[in-house]
DNA sequence: ATATTAAATTAAAAATCCGTTAAAATGGCT
DNA sequence: AGCCATTTTAACGGATTTTTAATTTAATAT
């Protein structure tokens, strides 16, 4: 965090490590320059209204050199502000005052962002992930809304998309997911749960993109384009 | 990994080992480089910020004598180090502070990069090979594409790419390709087959560069010119 | 040069795999 | 027991893939 108001720098540093964020303030733009060159942050809430240095400047020069999100805060209600700061590639803008249960939303649902992004191969870019497997909550998601799966369905999407980019065939499908009796051969039940699968996550069911049928191999998940 | 900052290093190393790469760190020059002529390395990481030695001097030392890849990282946010470092021969450059993340898919990168090389008996050059076999993903990529192949096709590009160089007999593709139904003698689906795949690897079908027949004994895969 | 054999090519038939649909079976839950 | 959601079965169709077969082309030897 860079504010010079270290009253509500405090304020805020307390309330947010409620929640395990750990807070470092500088009160002065060159020394959280010079820190962010040794130390790794996840993530900068910067104020605008600096001594001795504009905070555009401030975050302009961070964005140079850093890949690190960066939440502006200001009492300036120019709106040119909002614009330039947004340009530069700030992630978020906060007019002051505001309420700190706002500024801990926007730090979740950012860090959430940078953690689910993977970096496109072909085109080096930053693209977030449309599908994330939370094993922890048993929760699959696209583009962050839960999908509402059957047992089976759950299993066998998890299974493709914790194995992206591989092949999975049929058998192994039957053999990793207990949801689906094993009397393989006879079976086609897991023709008819893919096919369901495609019509819950896929925009044009007919032509999957993310769940791919290799012929003759099984089925693989792919998200990264 | 040559590195000075412990604390650091250690983080690195347990992050890298969760995808089974395995880190030795050296926070003194000198060691690294004894090291290096004792023990085989797949990678170096390399800070730049060292005490007693310039890292670009260990850079330029390594590089003369190994043929092994380097990763530099640095807090000098010097653009000419970038360059000279990469003048050198070294693989990549990452300022520091950078995230694990960057760093694994940056050693991903250059690793597969590295295995993937062959050396060109002509001109003495490193190049990269045009087709890659990924057994796991059950993938065969032709400079860097995946090929969309049939079982059949799969199957037996994938055997001559295992063997490459090696002239493989009709009989033995019957034997290891259980696509093929086995009834040799009668059957000329291979050749049907065979010629299927040269319309989609090679550049000319008619003269096969890649997937060659060796009359009377069987088919060759070859890539290195 | 020509005969002989191996392999390439082509088109068509046969086999296989997968998707789809609807209906039946399963297994909680109330 | 009866209901509901889910999974399985079965049957069909379409599409893809492999095989067959017939013919052409190419390589080697006599």
């Amino acid at each position: 965090m860079v504010e010079d108001d270290i009253e509500l720098a405090d304020v805020l540093t307390q309330y947010l490590s409620q929640f395990n964020i750990e807070v470092t303030n500088y009160d002065e733009p060159f020394l959280a320059l010079s820190s962010i060159a040794l130390k790794k942050y996840d993530l900068i809430i910067l104020d605008l209204t600096l001594p001795g240095m504009d905070g555009l400047d401030v975050c302009k020069k961070i964005l140079e050199r850093y890949d690190i999100p960066i939440i502006i805060s200001s009492a300036r209600s120019d709106i040119t502000d909002k614009v330039t700061a947004l340009q530069l590639g700030a992630d978020d803008y906060l007019p002051k005052p505001y309420d700190p249960r706002e500024l801990e939303i926007r730090i979740k649902t950012i860090l959430r962002r940078y953690n689910n992004t993977q970096i496109d191969t072909k085109t080096n870019q930053k693209t977030e992930k449309r599908f994330i497997y939370d094993e922890a909550k048993k929760v699959i998601t696209k583009d962050e809304k839960a999908l509402k799966l059957t047992p089976a369905e759950f299993d066998i999407l998890s299974l493709l998309i914790t194995r992206e980019g591989f092949v999975i065939s049929r058998e192994e499908i039957f053999d990793e997911c207990e949801s689906l009796s094993m009397d393989m051969g006879t079976s086609s039940s897991l023709s008819v749960i893919i096919n369901r699968l495609r019509h819950k996550i896929e925009d044009d069911p007919k032509d999957p993109k993310y769940l791919q049928t290799i012929r003759g191999m099984g089925y693989k998940f792919a998200q990264n384009i």
